[in-house]
DNA sequence: GCCGTTTTCGGCCCGACTGTTTTCAGTCG
């Protein structure tokens, strides 16, 4: 069986669809919506699969018609989209990827093809070589250079960045440009604002007092290797470690709508120009301005904007609330009336998940408690690995136990922070845990991942990860799928049902914050968070600055639409013990009598004495 | 192909830059 789902194995047929369609000059707007196809079943949680005999419910979806309905139930059905096997037929397989060529685009693979006799990378490198290219129309020196170019980058770089490895990269050159002299306000926008897992460039945007100037501080960085346009308000740039930067120059008064345009997402902005367009205006990265029926740009026959200095008066011009750049990726946050107040990094009260020099981690468990106490956490939770992880010096049960003494000395005589005994126990393939449950139930919090088996069955996965989550001892399901961006695909669970039992049993998901993992996903946590279930967002910390990581879990939960109601680590230290011991039977009975009632699972019965 | 408190038909976002052009097509975001 193929470890790719249904949904992912359609996003792909639809995607390719559509690049044929490009070749072969469909139109536009079909090409578009079918790329939207593609684009919803990438994102969708819930498996298509499940609806083959619900079309109805297909098409319900926004952005999924009739007609793609019937092809994804054909596909359910056979295997395969008779559409699709007639457009293939069409074009030279290899073609698809001539036109991932940065450059290239549909009409001059097309050219390229029926007059170069270009029909995949090789023969475009032939054609390059041997200077057939040259004699097409439209095929100057300087464009055959570019191709020539495109080609080599392609050959040597990587995928798209991880967000963790292009922040730091954006707030150097953010910080460079803000160090020359003339330039007034600067950020950066794009993808990374947005908080994307990976980033394809780095998008700045600046104001100035005299334009040129910041781009020539921009364009001349250190390491600049190419520049690749440079004009009156937009240049780009190659890095020497293969990174594209753009950066847009605006006028400072109309930084809002610069900022709004320059962040996106593409989904986004084109459904708010269109919003735009219903209610009268034309909306551009300029400003948002009356509809004139003049086709021509507003902005350069003198009209003002009625709104662009900030993105607040953009949105609320057109009826909207502000809205978090994490959450503009058209999935719906245009058709909410008030955004939900979404988790903050200063939210973030306890790390629930860390270790310690007892397996892999660099730190004792000392110090591990002086830094979260440091960041002002109320909570640290020592979890080192379990027996199984051997590669990670895993603990015995034997070593556990003198561990967990060790926790419990060195908690009691540190002041201003709580230390929870724990451990990240390896959930096995077939979903058993690594440690008996006597030993289990002498843990304060209990975090099960997946470190092995990582590329077992869908259904097993799901099976393997929904009996962990309804483990009575269990608190945290960590790194559900185990994936490593760009790196290991990790568990294709139905993730659907996992969270399913995840609030059956009151049992939270992890997202992993550092940068290789951030799993959970974004749109798994959206899911979470549409079914109620409790998130935890933690570091995982080997080291002091893998806390810093933190802010990467924090996009990505807001991504997702977390609040901080529904995040365990921005609990109060009252709320989180209450949680944590209604998992641990026999301290659960004292709470109980304690409180002189019911202590409810996951329901904070004394909300109201909240933090301390 | 998708969609609809203006519409079930007729729309569907907008501008900058490049390169090859004599005024614009193609690509990108």
């Amino acid at each position: 069986m193929c470890i790719m789902s249904s949904n992912a194995e359609l996003a792909r047929l639809f995607t390719e669809m559509a690049a044929v369609m490009e070749l072969t000059g469909e139109n536009p707007f079909r090409i578009r919506a079918t790329e939207k196809v593609a684009r919803t079943l990438e994102d969708l949680t819930l498996d298509v699969s499940t609806l083959v005999d619900e079309p109805k419910r297909l098409v319900a979806i926004e952005g999924i018609g009739e007609g793609s309905a019937q092809r994804i139930v054909e596909f359910l059905r056979t295997g395969r989209i008779a559409e699709h096997d007639e457009l293939l037929a069409k074009v030279p397989k290899g073609l698809l990827a001539v036109l991932g060529v940065p450059g290239l685009g549909p009409k001059t693979v097309k050219l390229l093809w029926e007059k170069g006799g270009v029909t995949d990378l090789a023969s475009l490198k032939e054609a390059l070589d041997s200077g057939t290219i040259e004699k097409l129309p439209r095929m100057g020196e300087k464009t055959v250079q570019n191709i020539r170019e495109s080609l080599d980058f392609m050959s040597k770089s990587s995928s798209r960045m991880r967000l963790g490895e292009a922040m730091p990269l954006a707030e150097e050159i953010v910080a460079h440009l803000s160090a020359s002299a003339n330039v007034e306000r600067v950020d950066f926008a794009g993808s990374l604002r947005r908080g994307r897992e990976t980033i394809g460039d780095i998008d700045i945007l600046a104001s100035a007092k005299r334009p040129s100037a910041a781009s020539k501080a921009f364009t001349s960085m250190g390491d600049v290797q190419k520049v690749l346009a440079s004009g009156e308000t937009k240049s780009s740039v190659r890095l020497k470690s293969g990174v594209q930067v753009d950066l847009r120059l605006v006028d400072d008064e109309a930084f809002g709508a610069a900022l709004l345009y320059f962040t996106g997402s593409k989904e986004h902005n084109v459904a708010l120009r269109e919003l735009a367009v219903r209610k009268g205006y034309r909306l551009n990265e300029y400003g948002l301005f009356p509809d004139d029926d003049d086709p021509s740009p507003p902005q350069s026959r003198g009209v003002r904007p009625v709104a662009a200095a900030k993105e607040e008066d953009i949105y609320r011009k057109l009826g909207l609330p502000w809205c978090p750049p994490e959450m503009r990726e058209d999935r719906g946050e245009l058709a909410l009336k008030k955004i939900p107040k979404l988790i903050e990094l200063d939210d973030i009260k306890c790390e629930l998940h860390a270790h310690t020099t007892a397996s892999d981690g660099r730190l004792s468990i000392e110090e591990l408690a002086a830094e979260a106490k440091r960041r002002g956490f109320h909570t640290i939770a020592v979890t080192d690995h379990s027996r199984s992880s051997v590669q990670a010096n895993g603990l015995s049960p034997e070593r556990l136990r003198e561990h967990i003494e060790e926790i419990r000395r060195v908690a009691a005589r540190t002041k201003g922070i709580a230390i929870l005994a724990g451990s990240e126990v390896d959930i096995h393939a077939d979903g058993s845990l690594d440690y008996d449950d006597d030993l289990l139930a002498e843990l304060d919090i209990v975090v099960a991942s997946p470190h092995a088996s990582l590329r077992q069955e869908p259904a097993k996965a799901t099976d393997r990860l929904v009996r962990a989550v309804k483990h009575p001892l269990v608190h945290i399901l960590g790194h559900p799928t185990g994936r490593l961006i760009n790196a290991r695909e990790g568990l294709h669970p139905d993730m659907d049902k996992v969270i399913a039992a995840a609030v059956a049993s009151n049992t939270a998901l992890e997202i992993n914050a550092n940068y290789l993992r951030l799993d959970l996903r974004d749109h798994h946590v959206r899911s979470a968070v549409d079914a109620g279930a409790l998130v935890a967002i933690n570091t995982d910390a080997h080291s002091t600055d893998h806390f810093d990581f933190l802010r990467y879990g924090v996009m990505t939960a807001r991504r997702g639409w977390l609040t901080g109601e529904r995040c365990v680590n921005a609990w109060s230290s009252t709320r989180l013990r209450e949680w944590l011991e209604s998992k641990r039977p026999s301290a659960r009975s004292r709470t109980v009598a304690a409180a002189g009632g019911s202590a409810k699972k996951g329901r904070s019965p004394r909300k109201a004495r909240a933090d301390r």
